[in-house]
DNA sequence: TACAGATTGGAATTATTATTTCATATTGAC
DNA sequence: GTCAATATGAAATAATAATTCCAATCTGTA
């Protein structure tokens, strides 16, 4: 049991191919199995993997035990964990450089992990954006006389930007700030043919929660972009778009929400030129 | 058992969602934990789940019931699923997008462009950051009295993003902004004790120029986050980063920018930390 | 405050699944 | 062809995990 078993897929699935040559027929039958269908060994059960390849579950368990674990269930972990990886192997990097940052290996180490904290991030986004929703999305703002954006803190970068972008590609936005504590006045303008955009993370700043609230009890849609669908904003919102954000040394990063808020803002830009096209044609 | 038991992950997560103000606490604690952590319910058994939840095994069974599953079993399912389907890579993906992005095929490639555009500024900027520069400008940075941040525009977000993580490092600082017109008398206080961070991309905002020549004359140091090494900024920094970013649709990433800022900030905590830990012994 | 109904915790039970065992079959050496 | 070593099949057993059940607690209402 003091062999070097393999741990990661890829040293299986070498170890594996070296041996093929000198396994039993009916092992190397499962050997083969394995390899072909990798999904299926990570979430079968002895049973069920067995019949599908033919032999007994006592063969796999051979099997197993031949690569020096000590049953199926330890073969099988392998398996799984290549599925995880699969998704997440930016998580891993990540935290194999917070623990180098932890240990004080330099700076460098912490510029290193706030690009794999934004990779993370926005390889998720990526993968989790609902089409129809950005579309909906899209198609909500595009009609919306005045566009309003709503975020404090954290949140609040992201908002200039929106507000800078819009501005740029002649749309009429008004940034509620809350600097000059005007914010309930401000919002008292907006109506329904008005659109929200607002967007906050947890901990939810107060202020943009109550905001929201009051400007959709006034019927004005709103487009929230928050991180997870229990947020406080969801429930005010028509459509709300979840992110999640990685974090590196307590920052959590911003670029899926910046990507999200660009892609919004110059497809709304995009669909109101197609609109005033077809009015033209 | 007649009802319609949600077969994909899409379903099921629309289904807790729609739920989710009526669920029991303990049971709207799975339900939140379950759309957060979706590979552990993958691969967990009920009693290592619901112990990650911090619930009973039978509450994550209640759970499954509650969604019309018969178990947690049949619940389970439903995530294993949808990691099998997850399959090609990230950046089998990122290409594809990219190709698809160019083509224009509608809003959704709008989206994707701006990934791919973050993306590839984050993959160029952490193979061209220079350790020796970083280093240096952290020291720069870290023993400044006051750490001014100089942007408009387009790097306005990052500015504010910058002056929001230092005063939740307690790092004093003062963000320079245009809307009093205040910004030469607000300049005027600093001396070469204290440090800027200038940030401006082409076009350069002629306020930044400005403004960043003067605090130079006063003798406070200067680092630059720019676009090339003829900017006018670089004439006047101590130190500058060249930053490419990418760009999509005519607008530019700020995403390598937002990494760059945020890890130049953390680090700055990290060396103040560092520095006052050895005061101390 | 008392009560009914809903919710929860935790142990007991049941089910499923991995592993072991042993009898039988196969293989290769002499 | 015989023997020993190895491999295989099938059922028994052990381990693990899901589910159920019931008492305790909480929540909202009269």
């Amino acid at each position: 049991m003091d062999e070097r078993v393999p741990r990661d897929f890829e040293t299986l699935r070498t170890a594996i191919l070296e041996r093929r040559a000198s396994l039993p027929k009916r092992i190397a039958q499962i050997a083969a199995y394995a390899l072909d269908n990798p999904d299926d060994i990570a979430f079968g059960t002895a049973a069920s993997i067995a019949a599908s390849a033919g032999v007994q579950p006592s063969t796999l368990i051979r099997f197993a035990q031949q690569l020096g674990f000590d049953g199926f269930t330890s073969l099988q972990q392998v398996f799984r964990e290549r599925l995880r990886e699969r998704n997440s192997s930016y998580d891993e990097r990540l935290a194999a450089l917070r623990a180098k940052a932890e240990e004080g290996a330099g700076h460098r180490a912490i510029f290193d992990g706030f690009v794999a904290a934004a990779s993370t991030s926005l390889s998720d986004i990526s993968r989790a954006l609902n089409d129809a929703h950005f579309e909906e999305a899209v198609a909500l703002l595009a009609k919306a006389e005045t566009i309003y954006v709503l975020a404090k803190r954290r949140s609040y970068p992201v908002a200039s930007y929106i507000a800078y972008a819009l501005g740029k590609l002649k749309i009429r936005n008004q940034l509620v700030e809350s600097a000059a504590g005007l914010n309930a006045e401000m919002i008292a303008f907006a109506t329904p043919r008005d659109a929200v955009i607002a967007i906050s993370f947890s901990p939810y700043a107060p202020a943009t929660i109550e905001e929201t609230r009051s400007i959709a009890e006034q019927g004005v849609p709103i487009v929230a972009i928050t991180d997870s669908s229990f947020s406080p904003l969801a429930q005010f919102a028509k459509i709300w778009f979840e992110v999640a954000e990685a974090d590196f040394g307590g920052f959590r990063s911003i670029s899926a929400t910046m990507a999200l808020a660009m892609a919004l803002t110059v497809a709304v830009g995009e669909k109101r030129r197609e609109a005033s096209r077809k009015r033209k044609a």
